[in-house]
DNA sequence: GTTTCTTACGGGTTTCGTAAACATA
DNA sequence: TATGTTTACGAAACCCGTAAGAAAC
């Protein structure tokens, strides 16, 4: 039982294709076949079975790739507990994020960690909710964002860190006629347009609760998924639009009013593998963002 | 992080020298070092250093053994799973037993196991209390003995299985003046010859028992460790010996008589590391056991 | 025809044993 | 001197990339 050849499994289990997994480790799709071959010799069990043009992993294949996260984990314990005992926690971590919450978690934290040896590589990533949960394959540390509880989807193997639950606002410009109430209830909205977010982001679910709310449909002028962009749209008298309350660099025609009447928030999660989460250098960066977070 | 580093260590740990790692893994000391020296350069430590003739392995080295027991029970947790999976666990168990249990427990046991594809390697040892549990090194299965509670001394970190409680009787000749009880207290037995057995075997504490219960020295005239010696020379009449119940083979011309008023008892428990105690095999064995048991 | 995986085949690295050197009791 | 570890060096094993072949869309 060779550790290797459970982490090769989990690998492809996560990727799906030897291509994939052979890119991801920076070896040819040759290397990558030639030790799935000496696995299964090792093992005494068939691997993985054509499939299509691919292949895909045989029931015991499935069942050695589950196991290889407790093997991992186990050997990321370890290793933590060498770097905690030597003292010197220092190394690079990669954190892919949603830009409008690395925005005011990751500036002044990755300074704070440069300064002691820690180097954030940060990728921006503006996904639909269930987008997250894959990334942590290529990152050790995700950060998205639900409006489901405090989950995120497809996140149930997976390390779960709330970092921030962020009241969502309704953004419309000064001069609006709206603009002067301190808050704003579904019944007020009924019949204004929206600079919406498409399908599967959370804030289009709050949408579709003032909907429902109303018992109207709301008319949708577009559908775009960076914030800078909907706060531009909205300051031009486009429509309304739903932006996070410390979004950062926002027109100063711009206002935002609290909604209130239907749930109107977001949570700020991070996800990060459990071998990944037990890093110390990880750990780290999880501490800093969580005295980041407002 | 390689597994295989960490379980070198743990070796170097159990055992204390690079010659006994080496003989243990079938291998040179020359190989020993020089993985030794590959793993201390992977991970950027000194994992031991120069003591005496031999080796010591540093704090760094001493933490890194002590995390292989969790990788390695992970790593049998995985194998476990997939024999299961594949229904058919079969090979080979290694297991020492005091030669007085193994009587009882194992021929039968054996068998069964043998018609399954088990095939059990039994090696006797008949040793202190304390000499058990550094044979889980080499050995799947230990069974040993205790007095002291159902623990045995030396196994914090491994798994225990309790077999058997056992009383401890009295043994005399069958024309002895005693034989006629039914059942013998401290004071029966003050001033009576011992055939006994060295200092750390548990039925030394009993005969200790016995003497501080009367106030009086036992005389020991025999210190014997093979029960069936033991039987034959009080048959022979040199003394009165201790013997467990159900041990087999005893002379006709010897009685056993229960001994109440102190503890008279042993427990005979079945040790073994965690990541061997995962073994299909090695648990198919154990439920064998403790189905013998009586 | 393109994509994906697998199979020779050759080169580079790793691993291990023999033999010698080294250190300590 | 005897014991235990480390180093030098060569052979075997292993790992991986290139190139060619096979199967599916």
């Amino acid at each position: 039982m060779d550790a290797r050849h459970l982490t090769l499994l989990r690998e492809l289990a996560e990727r799906g294709s030897v291509a994939a997994v052979a890119a991801a480790t920076h070896r040819t799709p040759s290397a990558v076949s030639q030790q799935l071959r000496t696995a299964s010799r090792d093992l005494g069990v068939p691997l993985v079975e054509p499939d299509g043009r691919g292949v895909r992993l045989t029931g015991a294949g499935r069942l050695l790739a589950q196991g290889a996260a407790d093997v991992e984990t186990a050997l990321a314990d370890v290793q933590a507990r060498l770097d905690s005992y030597r003292g010197r926690a220092v190394g690079t971590v990669g954190v892919a994020a949603l830009p409008s919450a690395a925005a005011y978690l990751l500036p002044r934290a990755t300074l704070t960690l440069a300064a002691q040896g820690i180097d954030v590589r940060l990728t921006d990533a503006d996904l639909p909710e269930s987008g997250y949960a894959p990334l942590t394959a290529d990152h050790d540390l995700v950060i998205g964002h639900s409006l489901t509880g405090d989950t995120l989807r497809g996140s149930g193997h997976l390390v779960r860190t709330v970092l921030a639950r962020e009241p969502i606002d309704v953004a419309l410009p000064a001069d609006h006629p709206l603009a002067g109430r301190d808050r704003l209830r579904p019944d007020d909205l009924a019949g204004q347009p929206w600079v919406s977010v498409p399908e599967g982001f959370p804030f289009a679910e709050i949408l579709r609760a003032v909907e429902l709310h109303t018992g109207r449909p709301a008319r949708r002028v577009q559908e775009l998924t960076d914030n800078t962009l909907v706060a531009a749209f909205v300051a031009a008298g486009h429509g309304l639009g739903l932006l996070p309350r410390y979004a950062t660099g926002l027109p100063d025609r711009l206002v935002l009013r609290p909604l209130v009447g239907v749930p109107a928030r977001r949570w700020i999660v991070a996800l990060a593998r459990p071998d990944r989460a037990r890093r110390v250098v990880v750990r780290r960066v999880l501490e800093e963002l969580l005295a980041a977070a407002p």
